[in-house]
DNA sequence: TAGATTGTTAATCGATTAACAATC
DNA sequence: TAGATTGTTAATCGATTAACAATC
């Protein structure tokens, strides 16, 4: 499905860049810019023309010489191998405060990707609809994966709840899984995992905001020094 | 700050992982296991002795000749080295789902991150209160600055304003952002800028998603060809 | 002491960058 | 045609893994 017909694995450093680029060609599109040389495009993204082109031509040659790349093209080009060709059918485990945020946000939507049901042990969510989406008891997960088409289930329950129920939903033949729990699922090889570990992402921040630190105390240190 | 005294820098890749040692660490202890060998954690974490031992040597030798790391003493040294040893005050800018999903997360609170504001444009949120944390209009963002030391700001504002507010931000002296907004925000070099961007890390699990799937009917055509 | 396991150097692997012939 | 810019190969850089002497 992918454009890549050849069979050498992507990198998952190039993969992570796809999104990225998509982004910028969608705002290049919207500025009305119809064509674009990755010399152009790395000044904006900020990295190299050479790694633009490495990577593009993993899935294929979308550009031509002298002439740069056309946005759209490679905009439509970007979407279909990220699949975005298609629509996407997204159940939420979890309907706490993430869980939430991500059924209210329409963007998603827009992009074919349809949450269809919110699962949660709580009596009191329960019944409840948000945007239109019906939170059931998760006790009646294997009905609805059985009666509907499920692409990828959206995990946001805590720690404690996170694995059992990941391993139910292996077993209910779920293959994709976006991870918003602070947990490293253990699931068969041929289930996907994406993991979103906020608190993590969070703690590399502060890390960072120390080092800043550490370096301008050693800087004062050393103006300090050569001042004498 | 940090432990780390020699002058060479971290690399992310390095950084990125010291918050999953953090973890398994915690887990370890909360299991009462007083030591543990680069072997047998590599084993748990699912990555090789080597890498671990690298990694934590990038900041001192917190292990032992033929016995292994003791847990306690690692766990609190990747501590320090995170900065989790001191309390962080934050603000949220937005009050929308996420900023309200992070304000509700008391996980933070437990870690010394401590939400001290939340700030938005529309006034039907202005001047409620989430777990006692309340939501000013985002004019008052300045004042509020000026008389509260602010550590990390985190904007989940809509990609529209994004930019903008964290300009300003910037302009303001705040020196680390954790960036929800769906741009790359272009900021002063000594402000740090740490991303979550949701929609790009669903994007590539839809990758992985029509990968699996390609390759897949590739293995059955050629299933289908040998057996014939 | 013998066994275990670290810290660290060396080897390998992979990803990024540079260079340039091909070609629009 | 001349200039621009790709696609791709080669060179470099950095990160991961392997190996092993040091030592608990």
């Amino acid at each position: 499905m992918n454009s890549n017909n050849s069979d050498k694995k992507i990198s998952s450093a190039v993969i992570s860049r796809l999104p990225r680029y998509y982004r910028y060609l969608g705002d290049l599109l919207e500025s009305d810019i119809t064509r674009i040389s990755s010399k152009e495009l790395s000044a904006k993204m900020n990295i190299t023309a050479s790694q633009i082109r490495q990577d593009l031509n993993n899935f294929g040659g979308f550009g031509q010489q002298g002439y740069g790349y056309n946005v759209e093209y490679l905009y439509n080009e970007i979407k279909k191998i990220l699949g975005l060709d298609r629509v996407y059918n997204l159940i939420v485990i979890g309907g706490g405060n993430i869980g939430q945020a991500l059924v209210n946000y329409t963007n998603f939507e827009r992009r074919g990707l349809v949450i269809t049901a919110v699962f949660d042990i709580n009596p009191r969510l329960i019944g409840m609809t948000i945007r239109g989406v019906k939170i059931y008891d998760i006790e009646k997960i294997e009905e609805f994966i059985s009666n509907n088409k499920v692409d990828v289930a959206i995990l946001t329950l805590p720690r404690s709840q996170a694995c059992k129920v990941a391993n139910q939903l292996a077993s209910l033949g779920v293959k994709a899984i976006w991870n918003f729990s602070h947990v490293d699922l253990k699931l068969p090889e041929d289930v996907i995992v994406e993991n979103v570990h906020l608190t993590d992402s969070l703690m590399t921040l502060l890390y960072k905001i120390n080092e800043v630190e550490t370096h301008e105390t050693e800087e004062e240190y050393n103006e300090h020094n050569t001042n004498q």
